[in-house]
DNA sequence: CAGTATCCCGTGTGATACTG
DNA sequence: CAGTATCACACGGGATACTG
């Protein structure tokens, strides 16, 4: 059956194939969670967050790369849509800790699937862009 | 088992808590994964093929809002990191077909995850993020 | 039909400096 | 320590026009 989408799971068929209604919706929504997820950052947090709670700092020296302004911004981000909860202990001086909530641990879930697929798959990828590059490099 | 950050899983660990070694590398690669398939299409695009292959116009029926420059892009990318075939038929006028690729079929359920994901939890989402507002709009 | 080629703009991101 | 504030810039991505 070299046919395409006949089985009309309802997630990314864009109207037309099945019912014909939802789709666009559906494909709009799921941009916006890529947006919010998908962006250079959260994911990688998320991740991070895994093992349970950690405050500002220990989340910025186990995410190597990031700026003080993108951990911040990403943050809360991922706290405003309920991913992870944001807790400041009334301390001198301040500590902020922060830990998924029960979304957010199921969204880890899916990171975590996405970053073992990219290590599972990291030589293939690399090799079949070698493989491409050469062969569109024609002189 | 949520306790912390003990498992050692090899994934996003960052240097100390295991071996601390490789975690820098390995988050890179993460998120060099994420910039190929977080962006804006290519999950999307991924998604759409799920059924089987497609020819250039369908995609982009399938697909509303997405441009014929950032479909092609999109497209010439999963094709250089191994996720998609191009075939061409020589034929007039002529007809070009994607078809998802063993190593894209792999992304591609993850992708579905997601969009899953997506779906399940849009309201809980949508919820968050209107008392965060509410509560952060102070009068 | 299936693309390329340009132009152009928004915004995501980094660097730096400052604060409660 | 855990942020804000500001500037500056690259780049992703949309619109449009053209082509094999």
């Amino acid at each position: 059956m070299p046919s395409a989408n006949e089985d009309c799971a309802p997630l990314t068929e864009y109207e037309g194939s099945c019912q014909g209604q939802h789709g666009a919706e559906e494909g709009r929504m799921i941009r916006e969670v890529l947006s919010r997820v998908g962006d250079k950052w959260s994911l990688l947090v998320v991740a991070t967050l895994r093992g349970g709670r950690l405050r500002f700092s220990e989340l910025q020296g186990h995410i190597p790369g990031i700026s003080q302004r993108m951990l911040t911004l990403t943050l809360r981000h991922l706290e405003r849509d309920g991913l992870l909860s944001r807790t400041v202990h009334a301390e001198v001086p301040p500590r902020v800790e922060y830990e998924l909530t029960d979304l957010g641990r199921t969204l880890m879930e899916l990171s975590i699937g996405l970053g073992m697929w990219a290590v599972e798959n990291r030589e293939r990828i690399e090799t079949a862009r070698a493989a491409y590059d050469s062969a569109h490099s024609q002189v």
